[in-house]
DNA sequence: GTCTATAGCTTGATAGAC
DNA sequence: GTCTATCAAGCTATAGAC
């Protein structure tokens, strides 16, 4: 079923592939096999044979199974937050407190994880929904995600707050709950809604995301702000 | 460390226990310790252990493991969706076409579920945090959440095109899967926003998410509708 | 219906040859 | 660095006593 083909590595004979290629290789096999499966539906034997190596090799480079999946996901999260932070200070560094709005601080978070999912290659398509069953796993995909990702997000909310002074902390955290939710259940491209939809949308189709996204979360940022004022 | 103690059944010894409360005692501790660990990440000698039963039973009652998932599964599906369509039914009985609102129905799609998790006890908790992890399940969890909860969310689309009827299918899908993982997070209560937000939000605090996601949904839903229409 | 006992595999991990 | 061989432990599932 999921027995693809061995991948030979580097040049030449296997035995000649540098150790470096060599762990990347075993780090993009079991990349995609947690990606589909979880941390608890993947043996160290599937990855081996997923990469091409001995089972051996994957204790001799990683240590343990637990220690491999982090290395998988320790892997892209730095390129990911330095994506997004050069995004957002981008943002901040082009307008002025009187041109900068909700949506476009909220695209200026996202947009960095759509464009690298569209050009990044499979790898990143597996990394993607790989952190989306991370984030919704009760037992350790709190913590996990915020030993990573917890810095950019501040940097969000106190955007956001520098943009609606008058908003209220609890209303951005809640808000970026909601958005966090609908981003990741994007990025990891499940085919639900293709089936859902019976064909008129298709998972895949990033771009349809970024026409809507945006838009969506921002309207919900400035309801609940208003809605707060208000009262 | 869950390595609860294993819970006493019926009246008086366990041997006298009828079969029928045996059955959901299993069911109980299947379901929460799935939500935790996944599908992959428990076995059945803890499920046993946790129910207090033999593991034996398990087969007995249930066959294979993954048939006890999917009793898991099932047995609150079906309750979720009556109260969902009766919701929603209610709403459209209520009103006429010129008082339904986008976030009315929205709130008559949503707030079942937000009630059930606040008054259904401890068991519909973990069932909201497996629904969730399934939800962002690559492998096989779009394919289940289509089989179990397609109809419902058909309904709230086609409810939903009654109140804006300009609105494209396209757009009210999409946005449907906005909604639906906004939702979802917000139902299994990772804990991810109590620590994010310092101690200002509590991820069981569903209160506060009734105040906030009605509105964040509907003011996106209205946005993406509104580009669309003028475009 | 419930338990004991165990068959038959697969798992994560390692020791040691090359 | 890489592979062969293997271990101890844990797994699902079942057969059969009560």
């Amino acid at each position: 079923m999921t027995a693809a083909k061995p991948r030979a590595v580097g040049r030449g004979r296997p035995s000649k592939a540098k150790g470096l290629d060599l762990k990347e290789t075993i780090l993009d096999a079991a990349e995609g096999l947690f990606a589909r499966h979880g941390f608890h539906g993947v043996t160290t034997r599937q990855v081996a044979a997923e990469a091409g190596v001995d089972t051996a090799l994957i204790h001799y480079y990683f240590g343990a199974k637990r220690e491999l999946f982090d290395a998988v996901f320790v892997r892209r999260a730095e390129i990911l937050n330095q994506a997004r932070e050069a995004s957002m200070n981008a943002y901040v560094a082009a307008h002025d407190a009187a041109t900068m709005t909700v949506e476009g601080v909220i695209e200026a978070f996202i947009d960095p994880l759509l464009r690298i999912s569209q050009d990044g290659g499979p790898g990143w398509k597996s990394y993607f929904a790989l952190v989306a069953q991370v984030n919704n796993t009760p037992a350790w995909g709190g913590e996990t995600m915020a030993r990573f990702f917890d810095p950019v997000v501040h940097q969000l909310v106190e955007t956001l707050k520098t943009v609606r002074p008058q908003a209220e902390y609890r209303d951005l955290y809640w808000c970026y709950q909601f958005l966090t939710g609908s981003m990741m259940l994007s990025l990891s491209e499940t085919g639900r809604i293709d089936s859902l939809s019976e064909g008129e949308c298709h998972s895949s189709d990033l771009e349809a995301v970024r026409q809507r996204l945006f838009a969506y979360c921002a309207a919900g940022f400035e309801a609940v702000i208003a809605k707060h004022a208000k009262a």
